[in-house]
DNA sequence: CAGTAG
DNA sequence: GGGCCTTACTG
DNA sequence: GCCC
């Protein structure tokens, strides 16, 4: 057994080492002898331990917050590497060789000559793999073949044309209880706000069985047996359509908690668990933020703060498209000899007349070849004055194939406004382009619909995706598709246009 | 890891 | 008693 | 809060 006698914590779920590799790393150090010691153990006793498996890419700042400690320990922290390879070759590796090094962290701004090309994303090393067979399906009605599937794929294709119209995101007719949804939503909102995860599931799920129940509900019996509609919510769609509101919900809005919590979430960075905080040392008001700013907000939540104002306002439907042409217009001078396609996403693509953000979505070809190119054009609308902050810039796409900004722009004369910019390779563009047009609502229900049929959809395909004793197995994309009509022809529905997709 | 965002 | 769209980044 |  290589690992006798070795004392292992695995340390995952940070820096781009997913908790499904650390618990698959886990498994194969305890099947070869060595013994697993759970993080809260590890921490108390670290002089025991023999070596602790840190993710690649993590740093001590990092890793003294996960292990909750206040100096590193000094057993040496290695790379997952050395437990792969050491298990593949069944050999035991010299620790030394995969060592993470303490103190240097990693560089964030790496220039053109040190780039090193990311690992191999997940996706790729199961590519080889055989595709796992999806749930069970009938042999028979296979009269029609799916355009987009070939013929290894005929079980894709029977299972996907299974109960989907139980699904919103085939839905054709409008909410026809719209008098009822308002009214729960509200409850729904407040719920995930106050952290009650749990009602606030229950509610969505309630919600979305009434938004595509065939008939306008006006009286308490006609919800007798709707799924996900229980005790407790039918006696809640009785007083709505009784009183036309909710007790529940008037006294909620009585809670000062709940009030602040509301109104500091919708700073950007700030979230229930963030706003809760602020609750509990005494603030109230945004005013009460601003003159005194506490300690723990970091950068971004005190620019977002700062920009409240600006950033709360919905933003003109011209507007996005003078920013947007703008970015596409630089992005086509970096790049000329590009054949660069793009789309403005979210409610702009979905037909709206003002939007919460800019939400631009671009391709060309060997996106992957070009790495620092998203940098290049942030620092260039930075320099033309359109960019005026940045939030978020992902240079790396070790995990995920693609780059992301965020941040905030603005027009000479206008108001702050924020802006995301996304980079996809053309094989995801589909996909990416139908994850970010949305709405929010529309992708859930299309993916908890591939879910139940053992499917996983993501901005980057749909791959199987089969859960089994707590191991999940994802196989290589099982289809291509280069616009969203080929994915619409995929789950065998008619093409919806964006604006049709407001679930 | 928790929190937040898409 | 666990899951309730998924994935990535920050601190 | 509901469902498996």
């Amino acid at each position: 057994m290589i690992f006798d006698g070795y004392k292992i914590c695995v340390l995952s779920g940070f820096a781009g080492f997913t908790k499904m590799s650390g618990e698959i790393i886990s498994k194969n150090i305890s099947k070869n002898g060595g013994t697993i010691i759970p993080l809260p153990q590890a921490r108390n006793q670290t002089s025991n331990l023999t070596l602790i498996i840190v993710p690649e890419q993590s740093d001590e700042k990092m890793i003294l917050k996960v292990m909750n400690l206040t100096s590193l320990p000094s057993c040496p922290l290695v790379s997952p590497n050395w437990a792969i390879n050491s298990t593949n070759s069944k050999t035991l590796h010299d620790p030394n060789d995969y060592q993470i090094k303490k103190t240097e962290l990693p560089i964030k701004r790496q220039s053109p000559q040190t780039y090193q090309s990311p690992p191999q994303s997940p996706f790729e090393a199961y590519k080889t793999l055989p595709l796992v067979p999806l749930s069970n399906s009938p042999e028979m009605n296979r009269t029609q073949t799916n355009p987009i599937l070939n013929q290894n794929n005929t079980r894709l294709h029977d299972d996907l044309l299974q109960n989907k119209d139980k699904y919103m995101f085939t839905k054709e007719q409008p909410n026809l209880n719209e008098h009822i949804t308002s009214v729960l939503e509200i409850l729904m909102e407040n719920y995930f706000l106050l952290r009650d995860r749990g009602r606030g599931f229950a509610y969505r799920s309630a919600i979305i069985v009434l938004k595509s129940h065939p008939e306008k509900i006006i009286c308490g019996d006609q919800v007798g047996n709707l799924q996900k509609v229980g005790k407790k919510i039918k006696k809640k769609i009785q007083e709505i359509l009784e009183t036309g509101t909710l007790k529940r919900v008037k006294a909620m809005d009585e809670q000062s908690r709940l009030k602040a919590i509301k109104e500091f979430s919708k700073i950007w960075g700030v979230g229930s668990a963030t706003a809760d905080k602020l609750f509990t040392l005494g603030y109230r008001t945004l005013d009460d933020l601003r003159k005194n700013i506490p300690q723990f907000l970091n950068d971004n939540q005190r620019i977002c703060l700062e920009l409240f104002d600006e950033i709360k306002e919905r933003i003109p439907r011209e507007e996005v498209k003078e920013i947007s042409d703008q970015v596409v217009e630089y992005a086509k001078l970096l790049l000329p000899n590009k054949d660069i396609e793009a789309n403005t996403c979210g409610s702009y693509r979905r037909g709206k007349e003002t939007c919460g953000d800019i939400d631009i979505l671009l391709t060309f070809d060997d996106v992957l070849e070009n790495k620092l190119f998203l940098r290049e054009l942030v620092d260039y609308l930075i320099e033309k004055k359109v960019v005026t902050h940045v939030l978020i810039l992902s240079e790396n796409c070790k995990k995920h194939e693609s780059f992301t900004f965020e941040g905030i722009a603005k027009k000479p004369d206008g108001l702050h406004r924020r802006l995301d910019i996304k980079i996809y390779p053309r094989k995801y563009y589909a996909w990416a382009l139908m994850h970010f047009t949305g709405s929010a609502n529309f992708n859930r229900s299309i993916r908890l619909f591939a879910k139940n049929k053992g499917l996983k959809l993501t901005d980057e395909g749909l791959f199987p995706a089969i859960r089994s004793h707590g191991e999940t197995i994802c196989g290589g994309n099982l289809v291509e598709c280069y616009t969203e009509e080929d994915i619409f022809r995929l789950f065998d529905m008619p093409y919806k246009p964006p604006e049709q997709r407001d679930l």
